[in-house]
DNA sequence: CAGCCTCGAGTTCC
DNA sequence: CTCGAGGCTG
């Protein structure tokens, strides 16, 4: 499809001028798509070509060059994008609630946090989720200085100049009192008026139609032209904030009314509620104006309102605990199920897509949704309960499709009186429709995963694409695409493979490479360079790439935290080996034993698995037992996740590839987390007896925020034991190891509460 | 031992 | 974003 440079001194001036406008709009579209995509639909190479015969055909007819020429932007070439910004206070995700009971939970969940202080009544705010792009925008010295995107919450891209167009963000900040400096958080969008108003114009100029207002403000916040941003009248509702150099208000209410004295527009229908009661009738006045508020939102959230009491709260992953956005019932759609489609996962997990005749919902067309697993589509739950009424869902059916949440398209219904004659329950594959493996479901598993391992090229395509993606090593101009165009080629096979892609074929490899589709000169030495780059790389992030099954994210960042650097771990796993296997073998005959107990009587208990097993085991090693009970001893990790860690690294031929991939590379060790000024970094911590000032979680929460480790029961490794009224065998274990033990006052006094 | 909480894995569309 | 399941708490 690619356009080649044809001469172009030869067309007439009428030529000219429509070929030069069709490249206009092709370049600005390509451009646009690949700001707003990882992948552009325009390969390099293509755009490279089309982009010379651009700037050749205003070369020859210079009266045609337009105001907007893309020639302007030569020198920032497009690919570069957007300057990247870290957000100093990550921009978190909120939890979802979807029906009344859930807020009231919601509620009940902080109350329980709270039960220790009598009388503490807790109010929250309400005001609507408007469905827009959240921007943070930082103020110094109450100068707008810079404006950035949320991206992945910790990085965002720097949008300054576009919006500094939006009017309702100030270049200068009103009234006073503000503090030094302050990221102001809100969400830009576009109201309903202003889309209509530009579909019209769009219209009169031949132009493409927007679909939502929505991604229409998302396009229009990421226009590299200011100007064209400064076009679409934008918006902005302040409702939160970042980082400040000092506090500004006590509450979350009193904090949004002085944005709103600074000069931003806040909500309307922000308010203070005292109960659950008065939150829940907010929410469903909101629901009942949302057709005339004329702006997209979609539900409402919660936030506990006493900031201070939001800190102790604390966090969960990407979350806060003291929010949650309440959503509107999600829209409905029924369409035609042409094909159910079977995937395959880097586990090897089978998973039915269904592929649907296109349907809209909620602004969006959808044409694939997901199944979920063999017992969704046969009608059941995995304990064999049927589920919507027991239909099964069958090729050919009517179904009903909603987007969870506002995003995954899912089937929930189907239409019994519309299916037709002569359909059949789906059988849903016993063998992998990737690679003839067998695929297999373990007893209590709902899924059915391949067998192949990595013979099965879906799941190494998926390891791959795993290794690449963005908490892994996410080297930039490879991605999930690029990745597996080079399994295809054979390029690629294993992680390791990255490492030597720049020599793989001898120095021409760069050559090679750009003889592929949509690679050029340019995009093909960027990527080397984005992999050398990645040589170093954190601890955490290595142990996240591997892919080893039940270590993510959150565990590999544990294990990183736990022994620091590479070498430990893999000394640490390796010991653990035999002692892992004795303690497998152990629990097989405990599973033998307590079946059979539960035939006898069901009287007979069953002492404690692990202590049994090693007193009974001789054969392994004390090191090999500390080393498992180390690891299984870390907060998170149990006997699943540790057999699966152990084993990967034991496993030979995928040891061999990892062995073969750290080869490349330069592994940063972990840092001693955010400990400044703290006295019990490092320390492990058991909270023993009642504790009257703070709950349990709380203490947790706060300990481990300042580097500590709490453990749930008194060992050698323990450094330090909190201990309320009516603590018992663990307050004796404690002494007998002469441990230091203090009580919740010296614990306050310790974290700097007291 | 049950229930709660959190994490991992899989998914769609832009 | 949701679901299932692993791990921990009471």
């Amino acid at each position: 499809m690619a356009d080649t440079e044809r001469d172009v001194a030869g067309l007439s001036e009428s030529a000219a001028r429509a070929e030069y406008q069709r490249l206009h709009e092709l370049l600005s579209a390509a451009d646009a798509a690949y700001f707003e995509k990882d992948n552009p639909e325009l390969s390099d190479a293509d755009y490279d070509a089309l982009k010379r015969r651009y700037l050749a055909i205003e070369a020859a007819f210079p009266d045609l060059r337009r105001a907007d020429s893309l020639s302007e932007k030569v020198g920032s070439a497009p690919a570069e994008g957007f300057a990247k910004v870290i957000h100093q206070v990550p921009m978190l995700s909120l939890a979802n609630a979807f029906e009344d009971s859930d807020v009231e939970d919601f509620v009940a969940r902080g109350k329980k946090f709270f039960e220790r202080e009598a009388g503490l009544r807790l109010a929250f705010t309400a005001e609507p989720k408007i469905d827009g792009l959240s921007a943070s925008l930082r103020y110094e010295k109450g100068r707008f200085v810079r404006g950035a995107t949320r991206g992945d919450g910790a990085v965002g891209e720097d949008i300054t100049a576009n919006l500094r167009t939006i009017a309702e963000i100030p270049d200068q900040l009103a009234g006073s009192g503000w503090p030094d400096v302050i990221e102001v958080r809100g969400e830009v969008y576009m109201s309903h008026a202003e889309f209509r108003a530009l579909n019209a114009r769009s219209a009169a100029e031949g132009g493409q139609v927007y679909v939502n207002p929505r991604n229409t403000a998302a396009g229009s916040l990421r226009q590299l032209d200011p100007s064209v941003t400064a076009k679409r009248n934008l918006k902005f509702f302040a409702y939160a904030w970042g980082h400040v150099s000092e506090r500004f208000a006590e509450t979350q209410f009193e904090a949004v009314q002085k944005l709103g004295e600074w000069g931003f527009t806040i909500n309307p229908h922000f308010k203070l509620c005292m109960n659950v009661e008065e939150m829940l009738a907010h929410y469903h006045l909101i629901e009942s104006r949302r057709a005339t508020l004329g702006y997209d939102i979609d539900g409402v959230v919660y936030k506990l309102d006493d900031l201070r009491l939001q800190e102790r709260w604390g966090y969960v992953a990407r979350a806060p605990r003291w929010a949650i956005a309440h959503k509107f019932p999600a829209e409905l759609a029924w369409t035609e199920l042409e094909a159910i489609d079977i995937q395959v996962g880097r586990t090897g997990a089978l998973s039915p897509v269904a592929r649907l005749k296109p349907v809209t919902v909620g602004g969006v067309v959808v044409s694939n949704a997901t199944l979920h697993n063999e017992d969704y589509i046969a009608g059941r739950d995995n304990e064999g309960n049927p589920i919507r009424g027991g239909k099964d869902i069958r090729v050919g059916d009517w179904v009903q499709v909603y987007r969870a949440g506002d995003v995954i398209p899912k089937v929930a219904d189907v239409d019994l009186d519309r299916r037709p004659a002569g359909s059949a329950p789906f059988q849903f594959p016993h063998i992998c429709p990737e690679c003839g493996s067998e695929a297999i479901r373990e007893e209590g598993d709902s899924v059915r995963r391949c067998s192949g391992g990595l013979i099965c090229p879906a799941q190494a395509v998926e390891k791959l694409r795993h290794f690449v993606s963005r908490a892994a090593f996410d080297i930039e101009g490879l991605g999930s695409k690029q990745v597996e165009q080079f399994h295809a080629d054979g390029w690629i096979d294993e992680p390791a493979d990255i490492f030597t892609l720049r020599d793989r074929h001898g120095p021409g490899t760069a050559q090679q490479l750009q003889d592929k589709d949509g690679w050029g000169e340019k995009s093909a030495e960027k990527l080397f360079d984005a992999i050398d780059a990645r040589q170093t790389i954190d601890l955490r992030r290595l142990i996240f790439a591997l892919g080893i099954r039940h270590v993510g994210e959150v565990v590999s960042a544990d294990l990183a935290r736990h022994y620091g650097n590479w070498r430990a771990l893999l000394a640490a796993l390796d010991q653990a080996y035999p002692a892992m296997e004795r303690h497998l073998e152990a629990e097989a005959a405990v599973l033998v034993e307590r079946a059979r107990a539960a035939d006898d009587a069901r009287k007979a208990r069953i002492k404690p698995v692990r202590a049994a097993a090693w007193a009974a085991e001789p054969a392994v090693s004390v090191q090999s037992r500390g080393a498992w009970d180390e690891l299984t001893g870390i907060e998170g990790i149990g006997d699943t996740v540790g057999v699966a860690l152990v084993a990967a690294f034991a496993q030979q031929a995928e040891r061999a590839s990892i062995n073969r991939l750290v080869a490349h590379l330069e592994v940063v060790a972990e840092e001693a987390p955010d400990t400044a000024g703290s006295r019990v970094a490092g320390k492990t911590v058991v909270f023993t007896g009642t504790l009257e000032k703070l709950t349990r979680s709380e203490a947790k929460a706060k300990a481990e925020r300042l580097g500590a480790k709490v453990a749930g029961s008194v060992s050698a490794n323990t450094d330090l034991v909190v201990a309320g009224p009516g603590a018992g065998s663990k307050l004796k274990q404690a002494e007998q190891l002469g441990i230091e033990v203090i009580d919740e006052d010296a614990w306050l006094a310790l974290v700097g509460e007291g």
